[in-house]
DNA sequence: ATGATTGCAAATCTTTTGCAGGCCA
DNA sequence: TGGCCTGCAAAAGATTTGCAATCAT
């Protein structure tokens, strides 16, 4: 069974009505490799469903957030979700900055980080950002033309 | 000379016009010891200045922020605001979730981070949350009080 | 005197909410 | 059938902008 049909039985357990609108939201995020803003989601979900409007967007966005299928984290263009991680390892991830794309980092900095006594820890945030592989060869060509090179 | 005067004069030399409000606003930055939410600054400013408009905080942290007195984060919560680091010295911070009080970490996780293959680091962001000193205390009393202890 | 700065009002943008009709189970 | 979902409209919160009056230099 694949991710988007596994999750579905999931939403309809919990007494969720399965729409075709929320099923196609739970496949855009089930294939999706990086991070959405809600207008991603609407102009994918849009082309599908011309009449669709932002609020449902949105509406589902926090069912599948409450159910802990999606995960919402707020980056300096704003709030992205993407599919929840497996909590099972704790990990990190690096961030594609042209597609978005994560990869894991499964090596955690917390344990060797020096920080100053008396201050309780309670969580943390880190992230690597860069270019995977895919998109540097794409941002050097774009580079090399702004730099007059054809 | 103060931090405040320091920063005023720097203003100053920029060709800004240096007013009341904008003295107050740079002597904010330059005694808080956290991150301050826009709403912080216009609460606290309008104490001074009960006219104060919205729009005139958000300009001059605009102003400040152009000149690279001030620094942005994007939080949970929304954007805020801390005077600039000095970044003769890269570090990250460890911050309380309760007063916001920043406090250096001096070293760096990157340099021992194992990332994955072909990936091309342009940034990283880390940060640790937790509680200060200071408020660890009080949070562990108001936790108790939850629990019926008085 | 001159131009930057401010307050006011209104416009944007993002996100949320009330309501009535439509659809899933 | 019953109640959840949806679209529409409007509200709410955050941030920006145009304009005329005011203030720093």
């Amino acid at each position: 069974m694949g991710d988007t049909e596994r999750i579905v039985q999931q939403m309809s357990e919990k007494g969720l009505r399965i729409t075709d609108q929320r099923r196609t939201l739970v496949k855009l995020f089930a294939d999706a490799s990086g991070y959405l803003l809600p207008k991603d989601v609407y102009d994918h979900m849009q082309r599908t469903y011309p009449g669709l409007s932002f609020d449902t967007v949105y509406r589902n966005l926090r069912v599948l957030l409450d159910l802990g299928i999606i995960e919402q984290i707020v980056f300096e263009e704003g709030v992205k979700f993407k599919l929840h991680c497996d909590e099972s390892h704790h990990h990190h991830h690096m961030i594609c900055l042209h597609c978005e794309k994560t990869l894991p980092i499964r090596s955690c900095p917390m344990p060797e980080m020096d920080v100053p006594g008396g201050f309780q820890i309670v969580k943390h945030r880190f992230e690597v950002y860069g270019y995977c592989s895919d998109c540097r060869d794409a941002a050097e060509h774009a580079a090399a033309e702004e730099n007059g090179r054809p």
